[in-house]
DNA sequence: CGGCGGATTGAAGGGAATCAATGCTTGTGG
DNA sequence: CCACAAGCATTGATTCCCTTCAATCCGCCG
């Protein structure tokens, strides 16, 4: 399997199980209060011990961590219905934490009740299944942070966050919000907010997409995910007639 | 807690359990067959279905992925002890590959073995530890090549391995094998053989450590430590008296 | 209005990539 | 026993992507 974009593909086997510990596991959610929290806040801190699980209902939230030099580095984007921090009924404390990028309705599972919940091991099952799925992420994230220029690494990331939505059919049409500001993107990505603003002013010259105060507009779907495999743009695999100059 | 090298912390409610777990799951192994491979060898190839789970008694493998450009990422290190891939218990395909780096013995258990003994909430729980402990390493990772230069990420990188070995009591002075070419860890930190190469010569002028065909030995841990967590080198800082690190 | 967070744009500098040549081991075969 | 090739590592020269520094602009809100 190449790599690319797509979603995990769980067990044939183990399918079924995970599909009723799915359930399981967000009816013991909804037993929580629904919380909110506005732009900034912190949901889950560094430091505490035993962190709960959270569930994303609404916006938006990132998972990061601060440098010794007061750099920081965002390591995971949180959207809608995501479940964060599965793992945290074995660990008993993360040096990250989990910030609100705009306003957020969440729930909070207590790292007792998880584990308590995971004598079920359809549910054990389909905790083991949200962390692959997160490592699957950050794995796919650390290739192109390694691999990708900046132009690679801005597609990588709102073609995967396009994907995500699409697949949980919360969006319809390659458009969404993205409550980001671009020193955040910045620190997702390894570069500066300078060259953010840059590069996403060329791929918007491309005609390939459009970011603009925290709304996202795909213009093609198929040549972002070409880039997002670690395509150039066309204008620079080939001098051929009629074609643009190369952008300095 | 600050961004640092410790090592992952389990809730202490669970700790007894995941010890209990740690056990059984070796016993499981124990019970499959020693197999062995030899440097470059493929353990865990992409696209297999229901791929298993591996134990390294011996050796160094890493896990990797081929971009559609030829290029290659290798996202994780793998050390002697290390279980690999419990989360495959339920995602049906990896797109990684396992590779051998050196002569390699360990063990394989199959994906439905895994479930079946997941049915035990203890061994379900040291799964999801083991999922977390991979998390975190790859995060950790990840945040390093987010955030540092040539330097820093090989300073991580060693740091890390030495803290690992050590905590497995595998070594007790800051000396160790590590056969990987410059190449393999130029595709895991982002950078090319050529500059780990001059990288790599620096810091042995800097009596920081030094590394020769497979041999790495840390001559100033504490200063490795230091670089492992995004400082620069003493030279490079202000020779004022008095003066502090950057502040967090 | 004035201030502020966020975004844009320009100019200059640096860290790493690229290109290219050379050296060093090791293993193989004549 | 030496020649030779292959894989890996070193080093120099040049190029370029990205950073840094700095100025400006825009929309928002007290």
């Amino acid at each position: 399997m190449e790599f690319g974009r797509s979603l995990p593909v769980y067990a044939p086997s183990a399918m079924e199980d995970i599909l009723v510990g799915t359930q399981l596991l967000r009816r013991a959610f909804l037993e929580t209060p629904s919380l909110s929290a506005s732009r900034g806040d912190v949901i889950i801190a560094v430091g505490g011990t035993e962190p709960p699980t959270l569930l994303i209902h609404c916006g938006l939230a990132y998972r990061s961590t601060s440098l010794p030099d007061g750099q920081r580095a965002i390591t995971e984007i949180l959207l809608q219905r995501d479940i964060v921090g599965a793992e945290h009924a074995a660990v008993g404390q993360s040096d990250r934490e989990i910030i609100a990028a705009s306003t957020l309705c969440y729930r909070l599972l207590k790292a007792a009740r998880m584990r308590e919940l995971m004598h079920d091991p359809r549910i054990a099952l389909r905790m083991i299944a949200l962390a692959a799925e997160a490592r699957l992420r950050t794995e796919r994230h650390l290739t192109e942070v390694i691999s990708y220029d900046a132009r690679g690494r801005i597609a990588g990331m709102i073609y995967g966050i396009y994907e995500r939505l699409r697949h949980q059919e919360l969006i319809q049409r390659p458009t969404f919000n993205l409550p980001l500001t671009q020193d955040q993107i910045a620190d997702h990505l390894g570069l500066t907010m300078v060259h953010i603003s840059r590069t996403l002013r060329r791929m918007r010259d491309e005609k390939l997409l459009f970011v603009y105060r925290g709304v996202v507009i795909i213009h093609d779907v198929g040549e972002l995910r070409r880039a997002a495999s670690g395509y150039p743009p066309a204008s620079a695999r080939q001098p051929v007639q009629g074609d643009r100059e190369p952008v300095g």
